[in-house]
DNA sequence: ATCATGATATCGCAATCCGATATCGATATA
DNA sequence: TATATCGATATCGGATTGCGATATCATGAT
């Protein structure tokens, strides 16, 4: 049940940490385990994918320790998708609080 | 983007609603499209189904207004889940508002 | 050159979304 | 009693998504 809404916090998630200062795939999964969250690489690479797809994420190839580590910064239209969902999100969520 | 939470939002709603005196399915349509959300009935009603099959709601068919409705109640797992929902989704949020 | 490693990419099946359509039963009308 | 209408629920089918498993791929080490 809660899973659906992790499953959309990835998004809000990875364009929180890509409007400061980039991350990469296997950041995000180590980050989401840390936090009790298991996010498969068939999950979230294609979830990246779409996000760079759809104009929120820009990506490049970086070698990190002699790693191919592929970094995403948000795009201005994925910073103003950002603050618009979480502005909707708070909305959404007083409804459910009591 | 923010359609993934709102998609949550529905069972959470739902169970939330079944949990104080019942609800059906035309009255989430309507009460959804109050708040501004969309949602249709291809995707209500298979979603009230697969939460009674998953023992979270319990159903039974009244007729008002000669009409047939099917209300649905929230059994004991579906208000304990309720109440953890509500708690891993306050951190969650929490997360990523800054 | 080859190998091991870490990271990303993709495959395939199952599940979900959702517009459109079908069904169903209760009341009104005749 | 028959049937027409209407509100509400149920289902169909194509497209999309989730995700475990597997493949690919470039780099540094041996």
């Amino acid at each position: 049940m809660i899973r659906e809404f992790f499953l959309g916090f990835i998004k809000i998630h990875t364009l929180y940490h890509a409007s400061k200062g980039g991350i990469c795939g296997i950041e995000i999964i180590k980050e989401l385990k840390r936090h009790g969250y298991a996010v498969s690489p068939g999950t979230l690479y294609p979830t990246l994918h779409a996000l760079e797809r759809d104009g929120y994420l820009k990506s490049r190839m970086l070698v990190i320790h002699g790693k191919r580590r592929r970094y995403y910064k948000a795009t201005k239209k994925g910073i103003s998708v950002l603050k618009k969902s979480r502005e909707r999100l708070r909305e959404l969520v007083e409804e459910v609080m009591e």
